[in-house]
Formats: C-alpha cells, structure tokens, sequence
RNA sequence: CGGGGUGUAGCACAGUUGGCAGCGCGCCACGUUCGGGACGUGGAGGUCGGAAGUUCGAGUCUUCUCACCCCGACCA
C-alpha cells in the first residue's frame, strides 16, 4: 500500500500548500534569494528539457528556425504601441545606470548617480517591440516574406504576487514572431500554432486543453486576436497554458514595416505572436499529482523507469545487477530512459517513496525472490498498481505499459474536466456553481461590461469563446440579451 | 499600498514568570540491517533577522528597522 507521506500536505487540506510543498519536495524548484524569481532545480529544468526538444522539433516541422534578440529594450520602443506599452507599462523593470562604484561614505558599494543612462532600458516582458524594429531591416519585398522565427529566451513581468512557475517574476519561455504578406496567411499561422500548442499539451503532456478566442478584456496588449488553449486543474480552476495572437498590422504600423506586393504596391506586413512558459510545468504538475506526489507523463519523465535490486549481502547484490543490467541496456536500446538505482545508502522503502515523489512512471524491484522466480515486480505511479511480471518478457512489456499510462492519465483527466465542466443558465445558478470551482458553459451578451460586472461579483472571468462551441440561441444570465453561442467562464490562476 | 501573520541549527519547529540554547528530521563515523520512508551508539552544526533601549541578566519586555508568507489591490 501507498506509504503515507507525511511531510507532504494533502491535497484535500489545502490545495496551495500542496502544490508549493511538492514543486520543493519532487526537487523541482525553490524560492531564490530575489523577490518573485525561482531556482530551477536541475531535476525540474530536466523536464522542462524535455518539453524544450518536442515543441522545437514540432517548430522546426511547421517550418520555423530559431534566433536570439536583446534582454534589453529602449524604453521609448515599448510605448510605440499605444496599447501594448499600457498592457505591460505597469510590470516593468527597468535598468536606468550602467555602473557601481565603492559607497564614498564607507560600507559597500552605490550607483554611481554619473552612471545613469540617456535613455532607460526595459528588461524584456516579451519581445515584439525589439523584434519589429528588427524586422523592419529585414522587410522590403513580399520575397523576403513569410518571416517563421522564435526565440527561447527569459522574460521579466514585476508581478505583485508570485506563485512557483504559474507566475514568476522572471521566466522561460518560447516565443514565436512571425511576419506574412497577408492577412490569411497570419491568421493561418495563428491558428496552425495554436493547434501545436493543443497537440503537444494532448500528447506529451496529457493535459486536455480547451482551444477559444480571448474575449477584449483578455486579449494580449496589441493584439487583433488572441487564441488561447485553457486547461483545468485539479481544484475546478483554470490556466491558462499557451496563447497564440494575431497581431494584423499592429506592430508593422507602430515600427513602419512595409513591403512591396506583387502589385508593386507598398503595404504594411502582417503578424502574428505565439508563446508557452514554464507556466506549462505547473499545469503538468497541478493536472496529475497526487497525495504521493508527482505523477509524470511517460512522454515527458526524465527518467521513465527506475530499477530498484533488494538484497541482503554484496554476492545478492552482485546476482541482482547481473541479471538487470541486460534489461537495462535492451530498454535503453529502445531509447527508453532507464535508472538503476542500487545506491546502498538507501533502504528500498525509501526508494519506493522517493521515486513515486519524482513521479517515475514505471518502478521494477528485483530481488533474491525474484531470482529464484525468474519474476520482476512491476509498479505503475498513476494507479500504484503493482504486477508480478516474468523477467524474460518485461523488455517487451515496458513500452506498451508506457503508452497506457500516458493514456491514462490524459483520460482521467479529461473525464474530471467532462465531469466538471457544467452548462449554466441563471445567475444564481452561477454564484453557486462557480465557489465548487470547474467550468461554466453559459452565454454572454458579448459587452465588456457584463463580463467585467460577473467578475467583480464572482471573480470568474471568461477563459475563451471555444473554437467548437456550438451554435445555439439563448439569453446572457445577467442582463437577459440575446446569445448566440455558450463561452466558458471559470476562476483562474 | 491596506489588513493579518512569521522570523531561533540545512529543513520543520518548541522555548513557561526575563535566569546554562533545545526537540524532531537531515548531516558525519561505526555497527547491526535491507521485499514500502530501519535501528543503536557517538559526533558536528547557532550573529535567536538587524539596531537601539530597559535590566545584575534579554530568544523572551519596549522602540525602530529589515525580510518573508497569507488575504486584498495587480496579473499580456
């Protein structure tokens, strides 16, 4: 049976808690010295390597190449797009001095106020403003275009509050900018981007997405239209996980990017902007874990199987390592990552509980026992099963157990979505639903205003107008005016 | 910025009326163990967030200050 891990918080008790208790359990990541950054440690940054290599290789397919732009960016570049400086003016750090010198009046070290810049630099929220002016360079004819570029940087948003990789100060992530002669072929690659993101949340991840478009209220600062893919979290509350943006001729005006057309005409280019963070870690963890801690898609564990030998003296030790290390060679060989873990410095049990905290998916213990058998004890973390496998098959079983536990666990938590998502049609009906938590289908009279007043009476805000949602006649829940689709409303992080 | 809270060993905490600086986990050594977080013996580890004050004497009382956490405000 599961061992009782007391110094982890349960789940039931405070949600939070647990959450911040196992990012710093599983060694994933830890507070840091600055106020609202995190230390990644080296077994968390393992899978957000991961993540890393299969959503670059899907760029690389959809044609895209990477590039690297400047941490930095004058100040006066940010307020060239009136709505863009107003959407992120206020989370800004800035660098304003370019040196230190030793405090005259003792102690340490001061600016030296002689230092100070003639214009201030913006450490990077996101990068469409140094971009652009970038662009601009690179863009005379439609020959030079489609631009397909992303870049993996760090970017910097002076939040109020910070929780571990759902909102830090600082944070990795992608972000794809991307220049086209038309208007159709940008909203094709929005919507092509956006469906990356939903494959690779799907796939790799597990984590079911629901893909819409943000209401104005939501939409990305300079942005004609942001596509978003929003998963649900244990607790019923939202995250949103990926945005993909068509940014029409936005930023092309702001930094007066033309091209000529076919038509020898002179016209401005057409962009879009896309990107996922280390955001898309908490959404890993928040979506799987359990009380025993973390639960790691097949796809995307670091380690997808752990070998832990039982024995009493170095000669069963000896025995056991003989008879694994040609299983661990033939898993490897089918590029499956494997650890044998036969340090001696760790009783089993501790292993057991300190790898089901990591979330492995697949533990094998082999011992004297097993020897004697020709047996192999197989544990899945998703449902803690174990199974009594033979040793000469398990090489041929461990794919396939794989598979079916990414399976799983993609379906255990689209049938909890299934099961929380609620289709709502009066107001009081909705302040009640709303503090269980989950997703709410209702219909929206399509005015800021009523979306702004449900917020501020039920802190929920509408995650998206989902890109399947049905055509279907109905009234808003609030003011009673005509609907004629259902939008998805929930609390969020 | 407003309301509440916490600062004591690597981590999590206790510390009574002001009177020798403590427990658990972890760490180090040795031994016994090893199929679900082992046990014994010994050991190392402290600017009690910082400053000032009261006092014979301050982890404890007073004032100031700093940091962090929670609840709001903020969150493309």
């Amino acid at each position: 049976m599961a061992v009782e891990l007391q110094h982890l918080t349960k789940r039931s008790e405070n949600y939070s808690q647990w959450y911040n208790d196992l990012v710093v359990k599983a060694d994933l990541a830890e507070q840091s010295a600055v106020r609202g950054c995190m230390v990644i440690k080296p077994y968390g940054y393992a899978i957000w390597e991961k993540m890393q290599q299969q959503l670059d290789k899907m760029f690389k397919e959809t044609g895209h190449q990477n590039a690297y732009f400047p941490l930095l960016i004058p100040k006066s570049f940010l307020s060239r797009e009136a709505e863009h400086v107003e959407g992120f003016a206020k989370e800004c750090a800035v660098v304003t001095h370019h040196r230190l010198m030793n405090d005259p009046n003792g102690g340490g070290v001061v600016v030296d106020p002689e230092a100070r810049l003639e214009e201030e630099l913006i450490i990077r929220p996101t990068s469409e403003t140094i971009i652009w002016n970038t662009y601009k360079n690179w863009i005379t004819s439609y020959r030079d275009l489609p631009i397909l570029v992303n870049q993996w940087a760090n970017v910097m948003r002076w939040e109020m509050r910070t929780r571990m990789f759902l909102r830090t100060a600082e944070f990795l992530w992608q972000e794809g900018h991307t220049a086209h002669a038309t208007y159709e072929e940008a909203q094709e690659e929005t919507v092509k981007m956006l469906n990356v993101y939903k494959t690779f949340a799907e796939k790799y991840m597990a984590v079911p997405v629901v893909t819409g478009v943000k209401t104005a209220n939501e939409r990305f600062a300079g942005a004609l239209e942001t596509y978003t893919i929003e998963a649900m979290m244990q607790d019923g509350k939202a995250l949103q996980s990926g945005t993909s943006h068509f940014l029409g001729q936005n930023f092309a005006k702001a930094f007066d990017v033309k091209f000529v057309n076919k038509q020898n005409e002179l016209e401005y280019v057409w962009a879009t902007s896309w990107g996922v963070s280390t955001r898309l870690m908490g959404a890993l963890i928040m979506t799987h874990s359990d009380d025993n801690g973390l639960v790691l898609p097949p796809h995307l564990a670091p380690i997808q199987v752990v070998i832990v030998p039982i024995y009493k003296n170095d000669e069963q030790r000896n025995a056991v390592t003989e008879k694994v290390m040609p299983i661990v060679e033939a898993l490897r060989a089918k590029g499956i990552s494997v650890k044998y873990d036969d340090a001696d410095n760790r009783r089993p049990g501790f292993k057991f509980a300190d790898y089901e905290l990591k979330g492995v998916p697949v533990r094998l213990a082999i011992g004297a026992r097993d020897l004697e058998n020709g047996t192999v004890e197989v544990m899945r973390r998703d449902t803690l099963e174990k199974e009594i496998d033979r040793i000469d098959t398990i090489v041929e079983r461990i794919p396939q157990l794989l598979e079916e536990i990414q399976d799983n666990i993609y379906r255990k938590a689209l049938d909890r979505r299934t099961a929380m998502t609620y289709k709502v049609d009066t107001y009081e009906e909705f302040k009640t639903q709303i503090e269980k938590g989950g997703f709410i289908l209702a219909h929206w009279d399509g005015t800021p205003e009523t979306e702004e007043r449900i917020k501020e009476e039920t802190k929920a805000t509408i995650r998206c107008i989902p890109l399947d949602a049905e055509e279907e006649d109905g009234v808003d829940m609030l003011t009673g005016k005509p609907s004629k689709r259902r939008v998805i409303f929930a609390r969020s992080y």
